[in-house]
DNA sequence: GTAAACTACGACAACTGCAGTCGGATTTAG
DNA sequence: CTAAATCCGACTGCAGTTGTCGTAGTTTAC
């Protein structure tokens, strides 16, 4: 397990698609929805969560849109993951010291919550602005990366 | 989320369990499903899959039970998640390098192929030995660390 | 040699949470 | 005013996890 959810995918995908038309208009949910067959109401739902947590921008109307909350560099991977999933908790019972009273039985919680850390760090460290960087394709083969340019102009 | 299964939090706590009694005969999966108020039949069956991955050994009989299979420094987090929820995925598909074929347009898979690598390594560098060493009270005063001791005699 | 205590295993029921859907309200451009 | 968006909550269906049960096999104690 350690699985992060769908919800959570497809916000990284929108952040990062979101990142790499910085500069450009507002993006739809729309647009992104059908670029990675994402179910559209699904896909509106994340980003508007996205704009409560303040890492997205949204202008209303006709030609409404998306766009990133502030600099791609300066969000990283967990926050967005949280502000779709919640805070990362590795175990059931932990999000505050004082959980399950009834599992105080429970010996385990203080090296979770240290392995718990060094998960949230490791989240922290990676930023939308480092996913958006089109992977240099140094060592594969230009093809499989051409094929998926999707360069629409 | 990503949180880990109930049945890896109990299979963590009786590893734990093992280590800290290691050198003491066999313990059953009654002993530790009793202390930590987990149902017997789920524990015995984690406890199972534990021995089959070579984690644990077993003796059967009367006076039967568990006992580590290995030293408990050389047993990390990693391989006891492993062992019962299967290699960790951040994502839902991405065991193999070539996942979903649908969703090639996924762009997303590589990063968080690198976010998974750096989390898979932040749970290898803990093992169950320094999981059972009792957390020696420095920060918090002994109040707590007091009150939990279940010294039993 | 029989009973008790234990491991071993698979099949099944119950529950929980996520994925996705639907309906309706609000805003804005043309 | 209409079309195209964002916004929001509530609802359903599905899937995976949790937990239970029954049964078989093994070892020890008496």
């Amino acid at each position: 397990m350690l699985r992060l959810s769908k919800k959570a995918d497809y916000a990284l995908m929108a952040m990062k698609h979101l990142a790499q038309k910085s500069g450009t208009s507002s993006t739809s949910a729309r647009e992104i929805a059908e670029q990675y067959d994402i179910p559209i109401e699904l896909m509106a739902k994340v980003l508007q969560r996205l704009v409560r947590i303040g890492l997205l921008v949204s202008t209303q109307g006709t030609r409404g849109g998306y766009t990133l909350g502030r600099q791609a560099n300066r969000i990283s991977v967990v926050d967005v993951i949280e502000a779709i999933d919640g805070p990362i908790t590795v175990t059931a019972c932990s999000t505050k010291k004082i959980d399950c009273e009834q599992f105080s039985k429970c010996s385990i919680r203080d090296p979770l919550w240290q392995i718990r850390e060094r998960i949230a760090a490791a989240l922290g460290t990676v930023t939308i602005a480092e996913m958006a960087v089109e992977p240099v394709p140094s060592r594969e083969p230009v093809s499989r990366a051409a094929v998926l340019h999707n360069a629409r102009t």
